[in-house]
DNA sequence: TGTACATCAGTGAACGCGCGTTCACTGATGTAC
DNA sequence: TGTACATCAGTGAACGCGCGTTCACTGATGTAC
C-alpha cells in the first residue's frame, strides 16, 4: 500500500511471533529488526518506544479476534434461527477453528501482557481491559438471547457465564503451552459448549 | 531453623511477590537482594543462577498448591460420603478460599513461567509440565469416583473435564488481573461446580 | 577442654555485554506554484 | 513542465546504564581428635 506501511506491518508480524513464543521482555528490538532486515533506528521511526509496539500489537489483536468471533458466531446464526442452537454451532466452529490452526493456536497477546505488568504504561493496561470487556459484552449478549427463550437450569449469572468462555479459552491456551499439547484448547471450548447445552436444554440428554 | 535457611526462604518469598506482580524478566536480582537486605553475592550463594531461582519457586509452588487442594477436597470427603457431593463441597470450599484471599489470589507462578519461555531451561519446563499433569491426575481421580456412581449426562472425556478445573482457575486468574477484579476467579470456580452438578446429577434441578 | 581444620553464609569490587534510546543526517517520493 | 520545498522512511554511530555473573576473600559456626 502506502510506502512504509508494509515495513510497519512486517515489524508487528515478527514481533507478534516472538512475543508469543518468549514473552515481551525477552523479545529484543535488536532481534526484531535483524529479522525484518532494517536498522534499529528504522524501528524507532515506526514506534516511539517498546511500549508503543506493545500497544499496537494488542490493538491489532483485538480487531483480528473480534472479526474471528463475529465470523464464527455469525455463521452459527446463519445456520439456525434458534439462539441456543446458533450458540452451540458457533462454539463448535470456534473449537474447530482453534484445532485446525497449524501447530495449535499461537496463544494470546493479551495474556502475555497481563502476566508482565511492568514495562507497560496505562495505555497498554487500558487496552487489555477493553479487550476482556469486549469479550464479556459479546458473549453476554449471546447468552441473554438464549435466556430470553429457554429457562436456565441452574442459578448462575449470565455475566459470569460470558466470562467463562474467555476464561476457558485463555486457560486452555495456557495448559496447551505447558503440556505441549495443542489439542487442549479446542477440547476445553467443547466442554464449555457442553455446559451451555446442559444449562439451557429443556430435556438435557 | 538451620543457619542460612531463613535467608533462602526470605529470598524466595520476596521473589515470588515480585514475579507475580511483574513477571520474571522484570524482577531483577538487584531488587530482590535490596529488599532482603543482603548483597548480590549472597543471592548467588543460595542460587546458582536466576534459572535456579525459577525452578525453586515452581517446585515450592507445586507443593503448596497440592497441600491446598488436598485440604479442600479432603474436607469435602469428610463432609459427605457421596463422591458427587464431596466434589461439590470441595469446589465450593476452593471458591471460598480464593475469594477470601486478601486482595484476591496473587496469581500462579506456573502461568508466569509458561508465558515467558526463554530464560528457562529444560528443568523449569519439565517442572511446569509436572505441575499441570499433577492437577490433571488429581481431578481425574475425583471425576472417576463420581462416574463410578452416577451416569454422565453428556459425552465428554473425564480427562478433559479434569483439565477444565485447572483451565478455569488459570483463565479466571488471568481475567481477574486484566480487569482488576479479584472476584472473577472464585466466580469461575463456582461455574465449574455448576457444570459438574448438571453433568452428574440424576435429576438436575 | 583446647586446638586445627572444614564448612557455612555470606561480602565487595569488578566486568562486560546487551539493550533501549537518541541524534544528526540522507536519499527517495510527494506537493505547490 | 520545471523548480523549490516538505515530508517520508529510513541509516549509522554512539551512549549509558542496568543486569547477571564471577572471583578472591572473610568472619562465624560446627566437627575431629
Amino acid at each position: 500500500m502506502a510506502r512504509g506501511t508494509d515495513t510497519r506491518k512486517k515489524i508487528m508480524d515478527i514481533a507478534q511471533d516472538a512475543v508469543l513464543a518468549k514473552g515481551f521482555d525477552a523479545t529484543s528490538i535488536e532481534e526484531i529488526v535483524a529479522t525484518a532486515e532494517i536498522t534499529k533506528s528504522g524501528f524507532f521511526y515506526h514506534f516511539r518506544d517498546k511500549n508503543a509496539l506493545a500497544h499496537a500489537l494488542i490493538e491489532r489483536h483485538i480487531i483480528v479476534e473480534d472479526a474471528l468471533f463475529d465470523d464464527v458466531l455469525g455463521r452459527g446464526k446463519e445456520l439456525s434461527d434458534d439462539p441456543l442452537q446458533a450458540a452451540l454451532i458457533g462454539l463448535k466452529l470456534l473449537a474447530e477453528l482453534i484445532e485446525d490452526m497449524p501447530g495449535g493456536h499461537p496463544g494470546c497477546i493479551v495474556a502475555t501482557a497481563v502476566y508482565q505488568d511492568r514495562l507497560f504504561d496505562k495505555n497498554v493496561h487500558e487496552a487489555n481491559r477493553r479487550a476482556v470487556q469486549g469479550w464479556r459484552a459479546r458473549f453476554l449478549a449471546m447468552f441473554e438471547e438464549i435466556a430470553a427463550v429457554y429457562p436456565i437450569r441452574d442459578d448462575v449469572a449470565l455475566a459470569h457465564l460470558a466470562d467463562m468462555v474467555s476464561a476457558v479459552v485463555e486457560g486452555g491456551l495456557l495448559m496447551s503451552r505447558a503440556m505441549g499439547d495443542p489439542k487442549i484448547t479446542a477440547q476445553q471450548v467443547l466442554l464449555m459448549r457442553s455446559y451451555v447445552k446442559l444449562l439451557f436444554s429443556p430435556t438435557a440428554q
